[in-house]
DNA sequence: TGCAGTTTGGCAACAGCGTTGCTTAAGTGG
DNA sequence: CCACTTAAGCAACGCTGTTGCCAAACTGCA
């Protein structure tokens, strides 16, 4: 429950308050005063926060505001440089790995083959390469004290240091599909792969790599990454943390919820279950076991090429959700939305605000997820097949926003998420 | 957002967890060294915290335990009478007032029939009317009712002196259905009475009434109340949250919220939003102008005498949303859950075991909300409290809980929620 | 060019938080 | 009766954000 805090927790908060400030404000950058008025602390608290980020090298001046009469603002920025992260996407059948600063850029990426069912000591073997191949190839006995105190009341230690330009990698976050235990660190369940079961991947990746390990849910990841990343874009998007859905439909059908800016998991990490949310109580019978679940439903529609019907269905489940949660807006994402993004948001959409339409409220908003393997390759590419591209953009585009956000797993409780 | 805290909130923080331990541990008490385990505060910090409440008057003795080889325990206990609330429970046809004490235990209640469609002005004058009489009369016009026992006999203490027997009221908390803006105070419609629609019932309340004034939907304040009183009742219930829905049938459908122990209303107090949740995409039309709802489906089969079917739709319904969510229990409630309370409670449990059965996971329990009012029927009768209205279960069912949430919603605040 | 006015931001002293080290209180057990 | 154990308070302490004050930096008007 609610642990009692002391002054170390006290200055804990505080500095990921800003750390998070700063990291929204991007390139530009927030005043001392600025980041007074959002914290609601004063400014010579942020004085003093500030100049600690600044000693330890996580910030640094960039430049002055237009003065309104006075002493012109001074503009503090994120050095994003000064800490790392790596994120791994263990899919099924490849595993991506990602560097991210702190800034929340992925620095680098790469993507590798890889079969899940070979076993986790082949694939925390592959695991280690890549990121000692993203950290800057020192080996396994680098820092073996590290352990796995993330989260805690660890010590916000200087990054910089001695040490001129060195990569400081904070921790590695790891996203897999199916049910786990996100304190654990331990999957559930991976479909198809019964050998992951309950196996302390966590720990033992930890006790391999010499680094913290924090292991969550794919779609929880995708969501985090969003969640972050939508608050750069926004301008008020500080002071109002948001609450949204990250619809995931792949091989299978998926949520990850952000409530109040943070991900929603649940006190089992089981939160987010969407595929089998029963819209036809007399339905067809799903491979679950059940009837007239969403995700038979809305895969049998794409499998007879009824793209429409299958938004439809999504657009149904995602009104439910909507509803019942209070959700800001709904994210699409996976290959099968990509595969046909407009028809996608649009049915959706036109369900959300068919029902928004009748209850009086304003609808939700539906967008596509947009991945950073996206973006960078081409905007106008509306209905592509996917398939000329060697480097499977489709597959990629999940890959990518996935261990970006399990990336951001290791930075988020600096930020004070 | 988050806003950043200083040395004055962190000893708020602490003083309200400790105060909702103590709360937690009801008449039984907790030692301080129990309440440093459990708060992860040291021993002595507990102590300084405690020696505060005590001197406030919130907190006392309680005797001590038993040895364990060296100076027994002590053991402190909350002092219920050192504050109190008033819940008030709005409903369609009639207002329940009720005045709850630092325990959380209901002290006096009070219903009156009430059109709400005769208009705010009517409603406060009543509203005012009953916190009155259950602050100690010195309202205008208070109307007293008869035999008032329960808090010693002398009433309207004039002399009364520095900390006589007097009965200090935190403030009152209000209970609507309907939509409504939690921050802002004020409902957005309340279905049959559109002369409420953006009514400031907060602000106006609380300028008649001199005292501070919260308003929340109806299931909402359920929910509070079933998640306070949860927490007495279970040992390490402390430790655990715990995460629940409250579903409740009554004249509509709705759901309120617990995830991770504290009530979730989303951006615009539109959570819980369960009665046209879609289950049957091409089902019957439901009045809202949708098909297939939870509520149109429910309350029909109520109404052609199919219990059984209603509480296996209801069930379609808890499953989507505990799995959606991940919840830890279900709790059900309402007229028309309490008129078939085993039929309900089977049939819904019975449609959760069998999505757990499929899926692996243990199933999530489901229990009656049990109401005060049921528990303390007997007693209100046998002492004569003046409840001319002999049907009161069913109706004052959920409205002693409702009301009883209201109340604990000045109260959670102190309590760390 | 000079000076008043305005705004920013650091320095120093401060109150108050939980923590630490130690002492006193109040039991048990040989 | 005395050694031992456990609980809880007292006093000093480190560290937090806060407050009061002053230097720095820029605008604008004379």
């Amino acid at each position: 429950m609610g642990l009692g805090a002391n002054l170390p927790a006290l200055r804990n908060h505080n500095t990921a308050l800003v750390l998070g400030l700063l990291r929204a404000a991007g390139e530009e950058g927030v005043s001392r005063l600025e980041l007074a008025g959002l914290t609601a602390l004063t400014p010579q608290a942020v004085s003093k926060i500030t100049a600690r980020l600044r000693a330890d090298g996580l910030a640094e001046d960039a430049g002055r505001r237009a003065s309104t009469g006075g002493k012109p603002r001074t503009v503090l920025r994120l050095v994003p440089g000064a800490a790392h992260a790596v994120g791994l996407h263990l899919d099924r059948d490849e595993l991506t790995a990602v560097l991210v600063d702190l800034a929340g850029t992925v620095v680098e990426a790469n993507t590798v083959a890889l079969d899940l069912g070979a076993g986790a000591e082949v694939v925390m073997e592959v695991a280690e390469g890549e990121v000692a191949a993203l950290t800057g190839a020192r080996g396994s006995g680098a820092r073996r004290d590290g352990g796995r105190d993330a989260g805690g009341g660890g010590d916000r230690r200087s990054a910089g240091g001695s040490s001129g330009g060195r990569r400081p990698v904070l921790g590695v976050g790891v996203a897999m599909p199916g049910p786990l235990d996100h304190l654990a660190g331990v999957p559930h369940r991976v479909t198809g792969f019964p050998e992951w079961n309950g196996f302390p991947l966590r720990d033992a990746l930890a006790d391999r790599l010499g680094l913290p390990v924090v292991l969550d849910k794919d779609t929880n990841t995708a969501a985090l990454a969003l969640a972050l990343r939508g608050r750069e874009g926004e301008a008020g998007a500080a002071a109002h943390p948001g609450s949204f859905a990250y619809l995931h439909v792949g091989t299978g059908l998926g949520a990850g919820l952000v409530l109040d800016g943070a991900v929603y998991r649940g006190p089992r990490t089981a939160a987010g279950e969407f595929g089998h949310q029963t819209v036809q109580l007399d339905g067809p019978p799903c491979g679950c076991g059940g009837r007239g679940c969403l995700e038979a439903l809305c895969l049998a529609a794409v499998a007879r090429g009824d793209t429409a019907g299958a938004a439809r269905v999504l657009g149904a489940g995602a009104a439910n959700l909507a509803g019942l949660l209070d959700i800001d807006r709904v994210l699409l994402g996976g290959r099968v939305v990509t595969a046909a993004p407009a028809a996608f948001t649009e049915g959706v959409a036109a369900v959300l605000a068919e029902r928004a339409r009748r209850s009086g409220e304003p609808a939700v908003p539906v967008a596509l997820a947009e991945d950073p393997a996206d973006a960078d390759a081409d905007a106008d590419r509306s209905t592509g097949t996917g398939d000329d591209r060697s480097t499977g953009t489709d597959r990629a585009a999940s890959g990518h926003l996935i261990a970006e956000g399990a990336a951001q797993l290791v930075l988020a409780p600096l930020l004070g998420r």
